[in-house]
DNA sequence: GCATTAACCACAG
DNA sequence: CTGTGGTTAATGC
């Protein structure tokens, strides 16, 4: 799908860094992004392809995941607005990592000789990208801890509190099978299943197939702060 | 030693 | 795809 011109203009979800652009920048962004729509499970780009554009998430929900030797291992959940792939398209002429959608999703792909250009010449644009990219390495720097540290119990409600807060709401869908629960808090689809359905017997959450909802968030930051 | 944790396997909805 | 039970290996007390 084209964009249509004056659409960057007007779009309420631009990133903190396109807000900078001047109208000029912003005209020249509109002729060089295209935005695309993605159902649930489809692919946005894939580990080991060659990379082109960088991707911008307007909306919905996507993992970014890696295949491993094992498994494939679930990086982090990304809601939109936000970049996708930075990392894997700025330096690197392959993805280092795949991205799906986990819902319906829509996505700018913007070209990347506009976007470098952006940089060099607009200073508030690449400290505002700065800004994003140094909030996902901490971001990452957590997770990192948090996976190896904890235990499952408290990995699985660390999770929990991670949904509740990108749905901004105590009751939600998984957008997971138990399998990619697993290969996000790195543990089994059994571990996942078991410990899913103590903490609904402790009455913590309530648990209905893919539905939760969260009944105790005390208890689960408890849980998820002891390890 | 004994208990706990969590992975792996297998089987049934 | 899920849930459960049995088994097993590693680790802690």
């Amino acid at each position: 799908m084209k964009n249509k011109s004056g659409q960057c203009n007007n779009c309420q979800l631009k990133s903190s860094s396109v807000r900078t652009l001047n109208p000029a920048e912003t005209e020249r962004l509109e002729k060089n992004c295209t935005e695309v729509h993605f159902k649930k499970n489809d692919i946005i780009f894939k580990q080991n392809a060659f990379s082109s554009n960088i991707i911008y998430l307007n909306n919905g929900l996507v993992k970014i995941h890696i295949e491993g030797p094992q498994n494939e291992q679930i990086i982090k959940v990304v809601k939109a607005p936000s970049y996708l792939g930075i990392p894997t398209t700025f330096n690197e002429k392959i993805n280092h990592y795949s991205a799906t959608a986990l819902e319906q999703t829509s996505v700018c792909f913007i070209d990347i000789d506009v976007f470098k250009d952006f940089i060099y010449k607009n200073g508030q644009f690449a400290y505002e990208l700065i800004t994003e990219l140094c909030k996902n390495e901490l971001n990452s720097f957590h997770r990192c801890v948090n996976r190896t540290q904890k235990h499952i119990h408290g990995r699985i409600a660390d999770a929990l509190l991670f949904f509740k807060n990108t749905f901004e709401h105590n009751e939600f869908i998984l957008p997971f099978t138990r399998l990619e629960f697993g290969n996000f808090v790195d543990t089994s689809r059994e571990s996942v299943s078991r410990i899913l359905t103590e903490f609904k017997n402790d009455g913590i959450i309530n648990l209905n197939g893919k539905k939760v909802e969260i009944l105790n968030e005390k208890l689960l930051e408890t849980i998820s702060n002891k390890g």
